[in-house]
DNA sequence: ATGTCAGCTTGAAGCTGA
């Protein structure tokens, strides 16, 4: 299986382009995340007429994640058990989604972004981690060989090297110990980061921003990353980002991450 | 933070979020 997961950053905006890379990478799963759109204006049938299947969900205009499958799209779960909201009252937000694609349980995960360290946000950000760290861990309890890829924009950079200049950094998202430490948790839970591996850094990013020339510059982050349960991290064969992808005109600020499973 | 982008409100430019 050849699965991508990939921060589109509107799939109305970006359909084109997503449409192109299925067919260029020659994809059998898609996760997506920031699809920006209400279930009800998805563009299902630019997916459906390559035979993909799409489970999305989208409350507005924030937000949302999807999966499309080609290799079969079962049980699909909007939300994990005990995903938080943000602020008071807690708000659902659309930022979980999974479906069993062939015999593999795939989530595609839009992780708060934090915004800044003072911030509620933040706090939301750390609480989301901490319960999808709980859902994910009781899956391996009550099946230790269950097949669960866990793929999206995490919004935290694991290393130093995940960002192009960790002095700039300091005090800031997406760096900082307590984040860091929600994805060691993960790890430690079983999962395994299964594209690092195969796309050494440093220099090696998956996001780079709009602004400032950053993506000419190499000024990038890697925060788009996959975790695979036991079972199925035995089976990865390769992973690569599309950096390709980046380019041009249209372009949305993240590259698909490419995972190819035995 | 903004040498940027997307979607919304609103009726051309401002706001939010990233």
């Amino acid at each position: 299986m050849r699965l991508a997961t990939w921060n589109v950053n509107s799939v109305r905006a970006r359909s084109e382009r997503i449409v192109e890379f299925l067919k260029r990478s020659d994809i059998d799963v898609l996760a997506m995340q920031e699809t920006k759109v209400a279930d009800a204006k998805f563009p299902t049938e630019r997916f459906t007429d390559l035979g993909y299947e799409i489970a999305h969900t989208g409350l507005d205009q924030w937000n949302g994640v999807a999966i499309a499958s080609r290799v079969g799209l079962a049980d699909v779960m909007i939300q994990f058990p005990g995903q938080p909201g943000f602020a008071e009252p807690a708000v659902a937000e659309a930022r979980a989604i999974s479906a069993l694609c062939d015999d593999v349980r795939v989530w595609s995960l839009y992780i708060p972004n934090g915004r800044e360290l003072s911030h509620p946000h933040y706090a939301y950000k750390l609480d989301w981690l901490a319960k999808l760290k709980e859902y994910a861990a009781g899956v391996l309890t009550d099946d230790s060989q269950a097949r669960v890829a866990l793929v999206g924009d995490w919004n935290v950079a694991p290393l130093d090297e995940d960002v192009w200049d960790p002095k700039l950094f300091v005090g800031h998202t997406h760096v900082s110990r307590p984040e860091r430490d929600a994805l060691s948790a993960l790890t430690d839970a079983g999962f395994a980061e299964v594209t690092r591996a195969h796309t050494p850094g440093p220099g090696t990013f998956t996001y780079w921003d709009y602004t400032q020339l950053r993506f000419p510059k190499r000024q990038g982050m890697r925060i788009d990353l996959a975790y695979a349960s036991p079972a199925l991290a035995r089976l990865v064969t390769g992973a690569r980002i599309d950096r390709d992808e980046r380019k041009g005109k249209g372009a949305s600020d993240h590259a698909p991450v490419i995972v190819e499973f035995g």
